[in-house]
DNA sequence: CAGGATCCGCGTGGATACTG
DNA sequence: CAGTATCCACGCGGATCCTG
């Protein structure tokens, strides 16, 4: 369920109760494609991971944030960037190995 | 780092400083292949997280563990096992559908 | 603004056979 | 036992154009 290129990273942008729009969170993820950012969006809303509040109003406003099961991997999303600070505070690695991906 | 189809099935398996030989890893993930269990055994040694211990002798003997850097995983680990736990927890959901991935 | 629809390359991952 | 080598399908993900 958490597999794919993007669905962390989109996870992590929505840490923390954040409620974000589509072209908030397509331009808080650089290199992203609106395809894959819906695609990835639609299905973590299918697995009940993130909920869509659509706001009927012209122009059109959709916000994405962390139903309650969603929250509950906020622990788990801390516990990876925990992993990954460590990392950078390392010696020789360069630092941006651990960012990279 | 922890992308693809079978890191986190590898991990889970190395997790609390299980100690595992090729075989006993490739019997404890039903569907994987040698092709793919060797190449992210060897990306995830490549990042530092396993590490690869290898016994001269015959018949070979060759055994994976988690490294330092890689032990820091477990708790993050840890709260992805919580959380799927919580998914089974839950009222209508199908059990299924948070172990099929 | 928030998508939908298409086309397409390329890498991931599966199956099978072979080896030191 | 612990891999290596090869072939190949499929679908992920990127790019581009279109729409309510």
């Amino acid at each position: 369920m958490l597999e794919g290129r993007w669905k962390l990273v989109i996870l992590f942008h929505l840490f923390g109760g954040q409620v974000l729009r589509f072209s908030d969170l397509e331009r808080a993820i650089p290199g992203i494609s609106q395809k894959m950012l819906i695609q990835q969006l639609r299905q973590m809303e299918k697995d009940g991971i993130v909920s869509r509040i659509v706001h009927h109003q012209v122009p059109p406003k959709v916000e994405y944030c962390l139903t309650q099961w969603g929250q509950a991997l906020c622990p788990a999303l801390d516990a990876l960037l925990t992993w990954a600070a460590q990392r950078e505070a390392m010696d020789g690695g360069n630092p941006a190995a651990a960012v990279r991906n």
